[in-house]
DNA sequence: ATTAGCACTCATTAGAGGAGAGTGCTAACA
DNA sequence: TGTTAGCACTCTCCTCTAATGAGTGCTAAT
């Protein structure tokens, strides 16, 4: 790809540039003469139209029909997003925006996660999607065994990030609460201080064998515990803004427009599809470089968010392929870094 | 009202009836001919033409111009579905699709209503909200004070719903896991198998009143206590099947899409709307019957579930007024009671 | 009281024509 | 050789018109 520079010259990038702008705001393709109006450089519609027509030839343009405008293609808008956008930060009023709604303080990380979710589509108007903690990521705090009733105990496991699983499970005839509190005291010295991805149950159904007596009530604390780890993985997905599609002309379709939501619906491949990129900062997938056939149409920023820089979740926003990419990187940056901040401070005092 | 039946001639009402049963399924103005052919009775176009002119006038049907067909007003609607409707049992698939999956045993009563909201929009291709069961109308079982390290506690309230309200508090330096198991006796004395509607907190402001040391502890538990409480009553809202609304061509307009779209994100609204319907048993609402504004082109229907009889939440449909109230009715009926029962030998054994 | 017949209404559809935006190409120009 | 003005051409979109047809209300006959 470093070809790319020598047969782009300075002034082709200038005019894809504001192609890619123009279009951007407009959703309209556009043409030679708005091009020599607004853009910087002085030159007549007629050499921009011989520019264009070199830049539709290497694939960066695409024409809807013979008399129309360019649009711009992927690979138009990759070299845009790699070359061609300065960072744009953002305004004081929405900087201050964000900070005062992250200063009301909760210890319910749901609650911070999904104020994430809204503030983004707010932002950005876009849909965003927000996973929350990945579980095998965050730490055994605390496990304990508390009885509720005769028949009935709770399993509960309290983690550094504040989340509280818990499960409940039935005890057999005459255990007591002493018998609870041995439990809850070996659960916490095997697994205490342990990620919830690295914890291995061996140790218990190892122990398990050894038993005679109550062999029912380990069963269902292994159960329980297996199923807090890994129902647990898949994490919760908040969703923002999912009508915001509807502010871009090219989604007035009631046909695309449903089968977005309805994709937005199926919180299992929006995981799969935030959860993929783990490497830290912001990235970028453009229309067909996603790996989902239904989002060939859509562009997705991510950034993740962590505690102590130990990633722990990650962030997205969806719209269309004409997306603001300056101004909505930037706000991802913002956000991915105040998160993590935010939760750094307010969970890390170990 | 009880003029009516003197108003409508058995004719009139059975002409009524073809009507609105055509218009439910088509979305078209009804035609004379079309009712002419359709409709047992044998009687010429012409006839059911002076007959529609009459229910027109009597408020029952209403032309979208002259030289349209007829669709039903809302006052037809409700004298359609208070006295023309027959109850329409569930097909045999339909009830036993419906028991495999409440079979499925999670203690988890969350995933059993967030079922519950997938299976009533499935059935009947509208959008269905069902409403967490109302805290206040719920039993503590369990409240106590567990340490987690040297500066945090968790309180956790277990209800009789398998619910497990939790929150991290802070503890003052110095406080021995005695002082807290001593707490938390007495919270479980003091609220234990009351209701979280019924509960007052007045007896434990009293004792920090007595209380000299320890004062900020005391504050931060009755606010934990609170909110518990307080969020609590605007109980979970869960929606399903939000897209379906697009499956009536009515409703193919964006703006109206949109519109409804983003009163569904609205939770505290759709709970206000389905709360208020106190009244046990299934309850339809049909367009300007509704007091909500821009609800005024859709209907209702509501059911509500209990445990032992002792009404717990509120499930709703939403879709057009043209719905099929013969069938959502009954659907909602046997879901309520379905759930009711599953909820019933869940968790009444006391 | 019912019905056949007919004139009338109005939404919807298809087609024709014109306007406008934009292109590619050619020839002239610096 | 790169740039530009000019022009013919293409294609979408809008508007206008006419035709179609479903459905009505009224009248007169049964």
């Amino acid at each position: 790809m470093g070809v790319i520079s020598v047969e782009l010259g300075e002034r082709k990038l200038h005019i894809l540039q504001a192609i890619i702008d123009d279009y951007i705001i407009s959703g309209e393709p556009v043409g030679s003469r708005t091009i020599a109006k607004k853009s910087g450089i002085a030159i007549s519609s007629a050499t921009i139209r011989n520019e264009m027509a070199d830049l539709e030839e290497m694939g960066y343009l695409e024409q809807p029909h013979t008399s129309a405008g360019r649009i711009p293609s992927d690979k138009g808008y990759r070299l845009y997003v790699d070359r061609l956008i300065k960072a744009e930060g953002l305004s004081i009023n929405e900087a201050k925006y964000i900070k005062d709604i992250y200063d009301r303080k909760t210890r319910h990380i749901e609650q911070v996660i999904f104020q994430t979710s809204k503030i983004l589509s707010d932002i950005t108007n876009y849909t965003a999607v927000v996973l929350g903690p990945k579980l095998s990521r965050v730490l055994i705090k605390h496990i304990q065994l508390v009885p509720i009733d005769a028949y009935y105990a709770l399993l509960m496991v309290v983690t550094n990030t504040g989340i509280v699983k818990d499960a409940i499970i039935s005890i057999p005839q005459g255990v007591g609460m002493d018998y609870l509190a041995r439990i809850s005291n070996i659960l916490n010295d095997l697994f205490k201080d342990q990620s919830l991805g690295e914890i291995s149950l061996e140790p218990l159904i190892e122990m398990r064998e050894g038993m005679i007596q109550n062999r029912d009530f380990f069963n269902s604390l292994v159960d329980a515990l297996t199923e807090s780890i890994d129902i647990g993985d898949i994490s919760e997905v908040y969703l923002g803004g999912m009508t915001n599609i509807f502010n871009y002309p090219e989604y007035h379709d009631i046909f695309k427009a449903k089968e977005f939501l309805n994709l937005m619906e199926q919180k299992e491949l929006l995981y799969r599809l935030l959860a993929r990129s783990q490497d830290n900062g912001v990235s970028v997938t453009i229309g067909e470089e996603n790996q989902c056939e239904e989002l060939r149409e859509y562009s997705i920023i991510t950034a993740t968010y962590n505690i102590n820089g130990k990633t722990l979740g990650t962030m997205g926003i969806i719209g269309p392929t004409r997306m603001e990419y300056s101004k909505t990187i930037s706000v991802m940056d913002f956000m991915g870094k105040t998160l993590s901040n935010y939760l750094t401070r307010l969970f890390s005092k170990e």
